[in-house]
DNA sequence: AACATTAACAACCGCCTGTGC
DNA sequence: AGCACAGGCGGTTGTTAATGT
């Protein structure tokens, strides 16, 4: 026997939304909110509409501040980009992409991304690393990060990006991964100070964190911008270690993660840092688990990679294949 | 003009997970 | 601990408009 259905399909409507529907739900929302039950919903806002349809409709359609339209350059490289690392992890993706959901880049993939990589109208160098993060890069590796006396580094990082993001892969054993701020200017937040020079200090709200999967987020805007909000629900153990940490210390929430990233990072769990949002030109920054031994060479999929990644569409997250992880460290 | 095909995207489906009891 | 439920998510299907034959 299957799962009991959320509604009774008979009593109601299905198909496109009429726009007397879209005005009662909007009317609604914008009165009432969802009350945190989207099932009651249709019914206290007079539509014959299933509650998980209502969800739907509201947050791929009706939403303010969502964006139709033509994807921009730097929207299609973001989204390449992240499928390259994450697969189709599309909420993640609309993340990234404010005022884009999940649906909107899930049919943009299927329908035109997709093909536009593989008739090859998008410029390969696109998705190469842009001077800019070749320079961030450079001080990824001339700074202390790597060196820390105490304890070694298991593998040196690797680092890849798109023109504004950054993934940026640490070794398990890091004693000193992240310096966090104690100044009064950061507070509640931390800093990146021991990998950046001054005027490129990483500075990320500790308010903003977010776990989901193997992936903890950290950012400003552009992690908040998440179609549905539902990762703000899903604070877990990272959250405690802040919000309880080092009772001894002043910075306690900031001790309490550092000691989460020293000692409670697992296996293929990924930290990503964000300082604002995507599509402007900011920072982004991947930390996690070795994925093999880069040396200097930037880990950073070509066009010709995405193009295989989609032609075997088996591979749905090739970041955490240890064998594709080995070819690259053996070609380069 | 009529029909077939394709593209685009809205909507649905069912599984999974978190939460409250 | 176990269960039920609501909501989230990704895959898939349905619908419509555009284009081709």
């Amino acid at each position: 026997m299957g799962r009991a259905p959320c509604c009774d399909k008979a009593k109601v409507k299905r198909g496109p939304w009429s726009p007397e529907e879209d005005a009662k739900l909007k009317e609604y929302m914008a009165k009432h909110g969802t009350g945190g039950n989207w099932i009651a919903l249709p019914q206290k806002a007079g539509l014959k509409r299933c509650g998980k349809s209502c969800r739907l409709r509201w947050l791929n359609y009706l939403r303010p501040n969502i964006k139709h339209g033509e994807f921009s350059d730097d929207e299609d490289r973001i989204i390449c980009s992240l499928y390259a690392n994450i697969g189709s992890r599309w909420s993640i993706i609309a993340a990234q992409l404010p005022g884009r959901t999940d649906n909107d880049i899930k049919n943009y993939w299927n329908t035109k991304l997709k093909k536009k990589l593989i008739m090859g109208s998008i410029n390969p160098d696109a998705l190469r690393k842009p001077q800019q993060a070749a320079h961030f890069s450079s001080l990824l590796h001339a700074t202390s990060l790597p060196s820390s006396p105490s304890t070694p580094l298991s593998s040196s990082p690797s680092f890849t990006c798109s023109s504004n993001s950054y993934n940026y892969t640490l070794a398990r054993s890091f004693t000193e991964p992240i310096s966090f701020s104690s100044s009064p200017l950061s507070n509640n937040s931390f800093t990146t100070a021991s990998m950046l020079q001054p005027q490129e200090t990483f500075v990320g709200s500790m308010q903003n964190y977010q776990v989901k999967d193997n992936l903890i987020m950290f950012g400003g805007e552009a992690s908040c911008s998440s179609s549905d909000g539902s990762w703000s629900n899903q604070m877990s153990h990272v959250k405690e270690e802040y919000e309880h940490g080092d009772g001894a210390n002043n910075n306690t929430g900031q001790v309490g993660l550092q000691n989460y990233l020293h000692n409670g990072v697992e296996d293929g769990q990924k930290l990503m840092f964000s300082s604002g949002v995507a599509g402007h030109g900011v920072l982004n920054g991947w930390t996690g688990k070795p994925i093999g031994l880069w040396g200097e060479n930037p880990l950073d999929y070509s066009l010709e990679e995405i193009k295989q990644l989609i032609s075997t569409s088996s591979c749905n997250n090739f970041l955490f294949d240890e064998n594709k992880t080995a070819e690259k460290a053996m070609y380069y």
